[in-house]
DNA sequence: TGCTCTCCTTATCTTAAGTCAAATAGGAGC
DNA sequence: GCTCCTATTTGACTTAAGATAAGGAGAGCA
């Protein structure tokens, strides 16, 4: 087995670094600069190449994670190989809380998709500043939210739509985020989007394989509803796929 | 359609009575009289009958809940009416919280299961509360928190473990419950549990319909696993029952 | 005792989606 | 260009679990 779990971490000198990499992230929104200083000596910069797991799950949690850069895949896998990918991170997301708070390991497990930076911070000092500083409480509190909600979505749609719906809506939902304003379906051009994450990535963000994946995409094609070429995806018919995503 | 929708809303004069209802719940354990006394102007106690809709998904949320007495669904239908259920609240359970803090709107349907009683709380003087009281705050992340796990269970399950797993999981996890200190297994008489929810209602939990639960059960009988008479189990096997479940 | 209602179970059938296997495509590096 | 490697697609097959329908069982009640 390959050293994919190589890492790099480094204390950088506590300076003002850490400190930018931190305000990147919406969780230190508006909060003061001493609340900063006082976790900063607990925050740690690793560095993970593709494929670096960051965490596994059941491993005891000593704190959290920011990402600086790159991208994290938090998933869980099946006996037999099947994986389940519960949020993809982007730069200023933070991870691995909710251990912090309830079993003292994590509940699932935390990859580089690619080269990444990772902060780490460590729990008792983090939770010590929540209980002095309601802001950054509030801060958490919306994070939690939105993430819980996000997996309310998520079970809904594993445990009541079928895979073509799911990609239908994933692909409603992305129409959203890149063509806001423009969205109402009445637009003359194919719009177009481009895939975030491989395929094979979004399969199992979507609780399925690639196989069938495809075979979805092949029959919205079919539909005359999209077009694809390799991760290019235009909308041929928006009205139609927003009808499919219900 | 009878009227299931009736509810009967009582703003009992401020007193103990529903201060001891808020008391009840650990969401406000450690809180100060005076902070409960600072919500306790927007509380308000409502009476559902079995069956009696709480909210349905997509309501605008004005607050969040807390159940005083009964039981209460949270769940989402798909349109040909199968339910997936995320939480069955008990009394002291909060929910709808997340909405406040997100989109503003429900993400799932709420239904008392049998006679509840429900406090209300408004949302904005529950935030302002939230400020200026880190502990409220920190009671209330470690409740998103242990919400946020279970739905990760829930992911993890649907997506990755069959219908029979589920199944042997929830029996293991309430024999856990129930009989701890005495589960490792080696118990000599068989071990019971009493389902505490109708099995239409455990399945829509598990995510499947009642007859796959019932076949479910039927195999776990027909291996020797366990005994079903009714609602009540007998676990003949907690070794391989515990296997199963992983 | 029989009636009704709701819940649970069993049997048969169907289907969405996973498995397995093989072909194709695309990039990175040489 | 060619080679290796990974990602994607397609096809044939299998299977878990949903749909449908019907029978049984228990509670409450007259």
């Amino acid at each position: 087995m390959p050293s994919r779990n190589s890492k790099n971490s480094t204390t950088v000198s506590p300076g003002q670094n850490l400190k930018n990499l931190l305000r990147g992230s919406s969780l230190f929104d508006e909060i003061e600069e001493s609340a900063l200083d006082e976790i900063l000596p607990s925050v740690v910069k690793h560095h993970y190449p593709r494929h670096g797991m960051i965490f596994s799950e059941g491993d005891p949690a000593h704190g959290f994670f920011i990402l600086g850069s790159g991208k994290v895949k938090l998933f869980n896998q099946s006996d037999e190989g099947k994986e389940q990918i519960l949020m993809v991170a982007a730069p200023g997301d933070s991870f691995g809380e909710l251990s912090m708070f309830v079993s003292g390991k994590f509940a699932a497990c935390a990859e580089a998709l690619e080269e990444s930076e990772v902060l780490s911070i460590d729990r008792d000092r983090f939770v010590a500043l929540l209980g002095k500083n309601p802001h950054l409480a509030l801060n958490l509190i919306v994070r939690l939210s939105a993430k819980l909600r996000s997996l309310v979505s998520l079970v809904d749609e594993l445990s009541l739509s079928d895979v073509t719906t799911r990609v239908a809506r994933y692909l409603v939902h992305h129409l959203d985020d890149d063509h806001s304003g423009n969205n109402r379906g009445d637009s003359r051009h194919p719009i177009h989007i481009n895939l975030s994450e491989k395929k094979l990535v979004l399969a199992a963000q979507l609780g399925t394989i690639p196989e069938t994946l495809s075979r979805s995409l092949a029959k919205l094609s079919r539909d005359g509803i999209i077009h694809v070429t390799g991760p290019h995806i235009d909308i041929l018919d928006v009205n139609k796929l927003r009808q499919m995503a219900e």
